[in-house]
RNA sequence: GGCGCGGUACCCAAGUGGUAAGGGAGAGGUCUGCAAAACCUUUACGCGUGGGUUCGAUUCCCACCCGCGCCUCCA
């Protein structure tokens, strides 16, 4: 079968198609650089990289444009608070989703752009929509007028007829014609940043900045535009609002929604006391490949229950996975080509393709291929795997790692290159308890930035290992069984294989 | 109240109108100096609850209970 989704538009699951051949535009909703994202925001960002991991995978050719928000109201009240410019406060958090982007393999976007660029043709697209009687100007603000667009809702499916119970009531003081009617643009306010421009001294409202990104760079129809499944409502139905009603034509073909990540079956909230940036997970030792392997395998649609024990779990998954790929590679076969093991290759990489075909069903794409570990592994044992049957099954493995991104056993290797985690040579004084939680909110550019973690340095542990092979050849075990349960203590795992011991880390 | 997602073993989590994938964990075993890795055996007569349709339902229908999200600036 095809490549389908589940289109939040129609509420179904369609066959995809692209409106020209094979390039697919898409537009992923960014982070707001308030903060450091936390884990909630990655579900999504890990999800919208899957997606266009998977459509080059099956040929497609993907531009994709996501943006940052740099303007809103946490990022001015922050600022503010912080005595800063806007573009003075914002930037740490930029750099500091850049890092976190490469530590979670989260691929490029062919256009990854801030908002505060692009005022020229937010303030266009308004005029464009005060021209047509979709928007009016109300005390030096600019509104949308919701009842002259008649599809305002077909997104949300949400009942306009009639103000509901319970609805939120605007904090805005500004004058509208209409307690729905959402702000294109807001007059300024005194201490606030501002642009002057045609409209007047003030700043774009949230939504008009994604419709004004999207179009500029794919054009006025997208193929596909995806986000959280909370932006459905407003975010994403005045997006279509706002640029159906400039251009005529449909906005966008496909919407995704990434369901929620809950923690421990509750809301995650800095209340709560549970709210995770990736960067208070790795300073308590966790590692972001296991994070992405974790938010990777429940698709999309699902809601995730994020727990530490899920972690650990994704972690020693992962390590089962990266053991069987060692070993394909490391041991030697006998010549020739086993048949069965051949096709059963073919046939976990064809499941693992149509799993992911259906609607990104990741959790089924992960048991294609831990059922191909356990063939590989068992033919092994037995001995019927073959030379012949290597490359079939290592390039089975990196087809599926070319979507889940993250068997290349190199998270400490980009740490210590970010300037997180610092080599060091005495066990005592690797850490594991996490420092203070507002230290890890200050983004960093370099090794000159805060470390957040110690371990034991590669040279170091190889120096150990070294010395307990040569207790080893004494047969002096008890020396040997010392030092692997200090190198265990500071999280190196020892493998005692034929060709010598492998070492890794936890 | 409205719209949407979900409730499957100790944990995470697929799935189908025909009798429950996969991963982690636990128990026993093989291998190993001991481990680790790997393999074998084993762990849901049951899929939120109660009805209904059906030869047969976890899967379809109805009702109800519970969790989560949204209902104007939250991924």
């Amino acid at each position: 079968m095809a490549l389908r989704f589940h289109n939040t538009l129609s509420g179904r699951v369609e066959d995809f198609q692209p409106l020209e051949d094979k390039r697919v535009r898409m537009y992923t909703c960014g982070p707001t650089v308030y903060d450091l994202p936390h884990i909630g925001n990655y579900r999504t960002f890990v999800f919208q990289d899957v997606l266009r991991r998977f459509l080059k995978y099956r040929g497609f050719e993907v531009f994709q444009v996501m943006n940052l928000t740099d303007v809103d109201d946490r990022t001015i009240a922050n600022s503010l608070a912080a005595g800063k410019t806007l573009r003075d406060y914002t930037e740490p958090y930029v750099q500091g989703f850049e890092i976190d982007r490469q530590l979670l393999n989260l691929e490029k976007p062919e256009v990854l752009t801030r908002a505060t660029d692009h005022i020229d043709d937010m303030v266009k697209l308004i005029q464009k929509l005060l021209a047509n009687g979709h928007a009016y100007s109300s005390d030096g603000a600019v509104y949308y007028r919701v009842h002259s667009f008649k599809d305002y809702g077909k997104l949300s499916k949400l009942d306009f007829t009639g103000l509901r119970d319970g609805a939120r009531v605007d904090s805005d003081k500004y004058d509208k014609d209409n307690a729905r009617d959402f702000v294109l643009w807001k007059a300024w306010k005194d201490g606030e940043p501002y642009w002057e421009t045609p409209l007047g001294r003030g700043r774009p409202g949230w939504h008009i900045e994604c419709s004004v990104m999207a179009m500029r760079y794919l054009g006025e129809t997208l193929d596909i535009h995806s986000g959280g499944s909370d932006l459905i409502f407003p975010h994403h139905e005045n997006e279509i609002a706002q640029s159906e009603a400039a251009t005529g034509k449909p906005f966008v073909r496909y919407w995704l929604h990434a369901e929620h990540l809950i923690v421990n079956g509750e809301k995650m909230s800095k209340s709560v006391g549970n709210f995770y940036t990736l960067r208070d997970l790795i300073a308590n030792g966790h590692r972001p490949s296991a994070v992405r392997y974790l938010l990777a395998s429940v698709p999309f649609r699902k809601p995730l229950n994020f727990t530490m024990d899920g972690l650990v779990q994704a972690q020693k998954s992962l390590e089962r996975l990266r053991n069987f790929q060692d070993r394909l590679t490391r041991e030697n076969f006998p010549p020739g080509e086993d048949e069965a093991l051949r096709a059963k290759a073919e046939s976990e990489l064809k499941a693992m393709e149509e799993a992911l075909d259906d609607n990104l069903n990741t959790a089924e794409a992960l048991a294609a291929i831990f059922n191909l570990v356990l063939e590989g592994n068992t033919a092994m044992d037995q001995g019927r795997f073959r030379a012949g049957n290597r490359d079939a099954f290592l390039d089975a493995l990196a087809r599926w790692d070319g979507i889940f991104a993250v068997l290349a056993d190199d998270d400490y290797e980009k740490l210590e290159k970010f300037g997180l985690v610092k080599g060091i040579e005495a066990s005592s004084e690797v850490s594991t308890a996490p420092p203070r939680r507002d230290s890890l909110a200050v983004p960093v550019g370099g090794a000159s930035g805060p470390v957040i973690r110690t371990i034991l340095s590669d040279a170091e542990i190889e120096r150990r290992v070294a010395l307990r092979e040569e207790a080893r050849r004494r047969r002096d075990f008890a020396r040997a069984d010392e030092i692997r349960r200090e190198l265990e203590e500071a999280g190196v795992i020892l493998e005692d294989t034929k060709a010598g011991t492998r070492w890794k880390r936890k």
